[in-house]
DNA sequence: GCTTAAAGTGTAAAATACACACTAAGAGAG
DNA sequence: CTCTCTTAGTGTGTATTTTACACTTTAAGC
């Protein structure tokens, strides 16, 4: 069944970077290997075609969870990716959403649609294909100036977290490290998290209190206008 | 000459959201009228459909130019808005951007292809076709946020201006006074402002020293990751 | 030369950012 | 059970930045 306009159209698409935060605290990113040319059995970002009826946010998390599984996450939209000669074959124009989890929810290579779906060290990605390696770094260079003013990063912890491990994340994404009592006094001045009465368990050394984001003063903070700067 | 694939494609539009400066330091935004349906002589954001042998900035450029005779101005990725019924006939998604131009040197309506095109005050626009005035206000609020951080505005000033216009164009960005003596110190120690030997003519008062943006120096900064936060 | 209008300029107080090092707690080994 | 190891947790003084604030200067118009 074809269809047929009176002009040319690109094609759209929509293509995710979906970063997340490994046990050792590296940033991972979510990568699906293709199964089909081009760039056949190589490595790219999640992503595929907008259908008709949805959106292109609707497009980007129905394309995630298709191919590794992935859903409920946050996704923001990124940048829009247009160039002639980005897709060998046609006139492809992708709207990239970026967005974070929490790997511990999210671990393996998740797989339903998929070939095959797994984390990569932000670091160290395998060949990708596409113009996707300008997208990863778009995504990176976005979330690194996101973090500075924006209690982002919970997404990527786990519902209850140290400050250590808050710090830890903030240190990975900046790629600098941080000083301890001056991060935590800024982060607990905020307001944002609630102590809980747990702490950790399992560590062979004293055990850190737990918090969790207390999302719904953020939200109002956030009605006001309020600063999370960093 | 039709052109047939095998799956439906959204049209693939661009919009442009140009602010300009007027003489009074109010802030404008550029509109055209239209002139065919839908929205039919109402007032609306220069756009038009992508070709399929030009960029998406590149077709921002040509549809603002031939739609207001603007050219040659500072243009920037905004966001894409894609959602269902944004247009009523068809399936549109589309690419905005945002701009800026000093005023004085775009003056009056330009037009060319153009039916009619004009300078609103942003405070008070008319009412505009499609979702329009949502892209307006992403765009409004993308201005404010950039220009905390980042020495937009000489964009939308003339190349020799005064200390006191440069204030007077962030206090309408950002919709609130600043104080003259902290405002200049700031600016200054930026360094990007270079000192002309020149003074204000034709005023009825003490002549303003004219000032001309660095673009060298702001760039060489900008490598570095010079923070330009205000 | 008097009036008018905006240009231009410095300092003190307050707030914020930064640097920095020791004690506390708990697990595990022996 | 005590010693060791590892990370948690905490406060202060100093430097820097930000803020608030008012008068003198200059030039034009009358």
């Amino acid at each position: 069944m074809p269809y047929t306009y009176e002009y040319p159209r690109p094609a759209l698409t929509v293509d995710c970077v979906v970063f997340g935060l490994d046990d050792q605290n590296a940033l991972k990113v979510l990568l699906i290997q293709r199964r089909i040319p081009p760039f056949q059995d190589q490595w790219a970002l999640p992503g595929g075609f907008v259908r008709m009826d949805e959106s292109l946010e609707d497009a980007a998390r129905r394309e995630l969870q298709e191919e590794t599984g992935v859903k409920g996450v946050f996704l923001e939209q990124l940048y829009t990716f247009g160039d002639l000669g980005r897709d060998p074959r046609d006139r492809v124009v992708s709207v990239a959403y970026y967005g974070l989890v929490n790997l511990t929810e999210y671990p393996i290579q998740a797989a339903t649609d998929a070939r095959d779906a797994a984390w990569f060290p932000v670091a160290s990605p395998p060949y990708l294909a596409f113009d996707h390696p300008q997208i990863l770094a778009t995504a990176l260079t976005r979330l690194q100036g996101k973090v500075r003013y924006q209690p982002i990063g919970f997404e990527l912890l786990p519902a209850k977290f140290t400050l250590t491990q808050m710090q830890k994340l903030y240190e990975t994404i900046l790629g600098q490290t941080l000083d301890k009592r001056n991060f935590r006094k800024k982060v607990l001045k905020m307001g944002l998290l609630t102590p809980l009465a747990e702490v950790q368990m399992g560590v062979a050394h004293r055990a850190a209190k737990l918090y969790q984001f207390d999302l719904a003063k953020y939200q109002q903070l956030k009605e006001k206008g309020f600063n999370f700067e960093l």
